[in-house]
RNA sequence: GUGACCGUAGCUCAGCGGUUAGAGCACCAGGUUGUGGCCCUGGGGGUCGGGGGUUCGAAUCCCCUCGGUCACCCCA
């Protein structure tokens, strides 16, 4: 166990990551742009604790998945609970909906923080970010269909095109464990043709290993029938009505019966969208699935949902590749210049401000041409300078920085006004 | 958890056994006694990631370690 490091160059943790002005604009805009759309699809934000019982991640991601088995960020408190940093949005708000009982049916989004102790490479880090949305309280497709289409949206909104969505269906209780047993009977016969993780793994869960990367295991698996093709008539016309549904509303659904996906909660519907930009292996900007027994399974009465969860940082990286979400070029109007001692800049920004303009100074008093070079590189379009002749006159000058128009005087109790109009 | 490549100024990098470690950009000041952007001049900035070793001599070679990047696995 480290116990500290030794260098004397602090830094932020192993894939962690600060996101520093002007770059967290952009994070504004995307946040903003989601809270908007998913709240005039009726969402409220729910917010919960970073940290949750271990339980809540053991019993309802899975403790055979990989994000429980080896990526949590585990810790106890000085009371000696067993606590994890979450590494995913959905149980969290789950344990919320038990603990709460909220009306059905309850519709949750959230920002938050995900932690997976895994070694980072592009588009993967031990914190990114997710926003995501939770419907629980119903079975109907219609829900599904609302939810991938919600996620599909945003996308769009954002510009971001080259988008794929792939979908699956996971059978429910009454078709998934007759097929599970089909799989572990066709896979013992070839357990030695799988790849050395998945080898003794066939009892377990036998449905991850359809969704396992390696070449020897989509060869030995590649002659298996598929789920879709075994599930019953309840499961197979929900997934059907998904289907058209996004048709309808012109979301091009590509079904991949390999999409099985990392968390062992999902039943029935599963989806993920991958950004065809992003030529690094980490491409899957969102996805999520329908739960329906993940209430049940953290002490809730039986409760169906289905969410999503979209990450920020990939989002961002297939944004950078598809040329959208330009920073904006100047978040302020007017840079007051002050060459009097700073006392008159202090009255001018609190005021302008408080009119609701944009205004800044600088401190220390420096030299008009410093302040002018400030000025210019803050992208203002205004300066008003007050230097001892406008000091006597009681007045400031405007002087415009993008164009070349003369500059002006006008007394200082105008300036409001004034800037006001310019600004429009 | 496994593997590959890389750590020199705030940033991008040059130097790869031999004086006091450089450039461009950025920053600061001056040229212009009250006017930014362009230009010119000057300036501040470095435990050469850290530790150990080899050597008369190490940014340079070797070992360890920490960090970064990328890939596998998995996921956002």
């Amino acid at each position: 166990m480290k116990t500290e490091t030794t260098t004397t160059n602090l830094v932020a943790p192993v894939g962690m990551h600060d996101v520093l002005y002007p770059h967290s604009v952009r994070w504004e805009q995307v946040i903003a742009t989601f809270a908007n759309l998913v709240e005039r699809a009726g969402f409220g934000l729910v917010i919960s604790p970073l940290l949750e019982d271990i339980a809540v991640f053991n019993r309802g991601i899975g403790s055979e998945s990989d994000v429980v088995r080896k990526e949590m960020y585990e810790l106890s408190d000085r009371g000696g609970r067993h606590l994890a940093l979450r590494p995913e949005g959905t149980a969290s708000i789950v344990r919320a909906f038990v603990q709460h009982r909220p009306n059905i049916v309850w519709k949750a989004w959230y920002l938050t923080p995900a932690f997976r102790y895994e070694r980072p490479q592009a588009g993967r880090y031990r914190q990114h970010h997710q926003l995501g949305v939770e419907l629980l309280g119903t079975h109907d497709p219609e829900a599904d269909i609302e939810i991938i289409s919600l996620a599909g949206s945003f996308y769009r909104s954002l510009g971001i095109k080259k988008v794929k969505l792939s979908i699956n269906s996971m059978g429910d209780s009454q078709c998934r464990p007759s097929y599970i047993e089909l799989l572990k009977n066709l896979l013992s016969e070839r357990k030695e043709q799988l790849c050395k993780e998945h080898e003794h793994r066939v009892e377990l869960n036998p449905l991850r290993i359809l969704d396992c990367k390696r070449e020897e295991c989509i060869q030995a698996t590649a002659d298996l029938p598929h789920l879709i093709d075994h599930l019953c008539s309840d499961c197979a016309s929900h997934f059907a009505t998904v289907q058209e549904g996004l048709a309808d509303l012109g979301f091009e659904a590509e079904v991949n019966h390999r999409l099985v996906r990392g968390l062992d909660y999902y039943t029935r519907t599963t989806f993920e969208f991958s950004a065809l930009m992003l030529q690094s292996a980490q491409n899957a900007i969102g996805g999520g699935g329908r739960y329906d027994g993940l209430v049940e399974a953290l002490g809730g009465p039986p409760t169906p949902g289905i969410g999503f969860g979209i990450g920020i940082e990939r989002l961002l990286l297939a944004a950078d590749e598809e040329g959208v979400l330009p920073l904006p070029e100047s978040s302020t109007d007017v840079f007051v210049i002050d060459i009097v001692g700073g006392h008159r800049a202090r009255t001018l920004v609190h005021e302008l401000r408080t009119h609701g303009i944009r205004a800044i100074r600088s401190f220390d008093n420096r030299s008009l041409k410093a302040q002018l070079k400030l000025a210019n590189r803050s992208g203002a379009r205004f300066a008003l300078i007050v230097g001892p002749d406008e000091d006597r006159a009681e007045a400031v000058t405007i002087k415009a920085l993008r164009e070349d128009e003369s500059q002006v005087s006008i007394k200082a109790s105008l300036v409001t006004d004034y800037m006001k109009g310019l600004l429009g």
